[in-house]
DNA sequence: ATGACGCCTTCCAGGCGA
C-alpha cells in the first residue's frame, strides 16, 4: 500500500500536474494541502478518471485539505475541532482499515505575528485530538507541518534555529506528536540523511538546494513495523511536460499490506 | 533589508506563502 502527502498549492492550477504524478507513481492513498477550491468547484470527474475517489474540505481562495483514494474514503471528520477559524486545514477518513489524516498546519508567519501563537494553540488542538483518534487503529497522519523538524531538515542548519519554523515552542509541540506514539517514517528509515520537501520558488532555491523537510508522513509504531520505504518525490518538484510544479513535493511511504 | 515566483481574488494590484 503506498500513502502519500503533498502541498500542491492550488488543485485547480496543478490539475494536469498532480494527474501526471498519480497515473506515474500510482499512489493507494494521498493527502492533500493547499487545494485552495471550494468543494462545490473540486474537479472530482478528473480524478475519477485515474480511478480515485475523493474526500474534500475546502474553503474559498485559501488552505483545503483532500483525501483522494483507489478504494471508498469514508469521511469520519472535517475540520479540526474548536480550530474552525484557523480555516479548512484537516480532514480524517478510513479507507481499506486504515485510519488517515491529512493536515495543513499553520504557518505562523512571524514569531510576533498574531498568527505565531494561533499556529501554537492549533497545534495543542492537534496534539489532544490525535490522542483521542489514533488510538485502537492502524493510523497514520501526512501534511504540510509547516515545522522543521531539526537542524537536519534545514538547508540552514543550526543557524536557523529560534527562528520561525525552528523555535523551540514550535519542535516541542512537533515532539509531543512523536511522543504521543507516532513516528516520522521518513526520518526512521533515514535517521541521518538531509532530503528537503520544499523550495522557495524564488530566487533558485531548489537547484541551490535551500530547503526545508517540513512535509511528513507520520504513523503508529505498528505502522511503522509495515514500512518498506518512505521516498521524498524531489523529481516532482520540477517543471513536468511544461507543467509548473508545486513548491512542495510530494511524500510517500510504502507498507506491507 | 529587500526581492525573487506563483497562487489566489468580484479582474488586477495586492495579499500571501514558508
Amino acid at each position: 500500500m503506498r500513502i502519500a502527502t503533498w502541498n500542491v498549492n492550488g488543485l485547480r492550477a496543478r490539475l494536469d500536474f498532480v494527474l501526471h504524478w498519480l497515473h506515474s507513481r500510482q499512489p493507494d492513498v494521498v493527502g492533500m494541502q493547499e487545494t485552495k477550491v471550494e468543494d462545490d468547484d473540486f474537479p472530482h470527474a478528473a480524478f475519477e478518471d485515474a480511478g480515485y475517489q475523493v474526500a474534500t474540505h475546502g474553503q474559498k481562495g485559501w488552505n483545503g485539505v483532500a483525501i483522494a483514494a483507489k478504494r471508498d474514503v469514508e469521511v469520519l471528520q472535517s475540520g479540526l475541532p474548536g480550530q474552525e477559524d484557523a480555516g479548512a486545514r484537516l480532514i480524517r477518513a478510513r479507507v481499506g482499515g486504515l485510519g488517515f489524516a491529512t493536515v495543513y498546519c499553520p504557518n505562523g508567519k512571524d514569531l510576533h505575528h498574531a498568527d505565531f501563537p494561533m499556529k501554537l494553540a492549533w497545534y495543542d488542538a492537534l496534539i489532544s485530538w490525535l490522542s483521542d483518534v489514533q488510538a485502537g487503529e492502524p493510523f497514520l497522519i501526512g501534511g504540510d507541518f509547516n515545522i522543521v523538524p531539526a537542524p537536519l531538515d534545514c538547508w540552514r542548519g543550526k543557524d536557523a534555529d529560534g527562528t520561525i519554523f525552528c523555535t523551540e515552542q514550535e519542535r516541542s509541540r512537533y515532539q509531543a506528536l512523536l511522543d504521543g506514539g507516532l513516528v516520522d517514517l521518513f526520518r526512521h528509515l533515514q535517521p541521518d540523511e538531509q532530503r528537503f520537501s520544499w523550495w522557495d520558488y524564488r530566487g533558485g532555491a531548489f537547484h541551490r538546494g535551500m530547503g526545508l523537510r517540513i512535509d511528513m508522513l507520520l504513523g503508529t509504531k505498528a505502522m511503522a513495523e509495515r514500512l518498506r520505504a518512505v521516498v521524498i518525490d524531489r523529481d516532482y518538484r520540477r517543471k513536468k511536460a511544461g507543467l509548473i510544479a508545486s513548491d512542495h513535493a510530494p511524500v510517500y511511504a510504502d507498507l506491507d499490506d
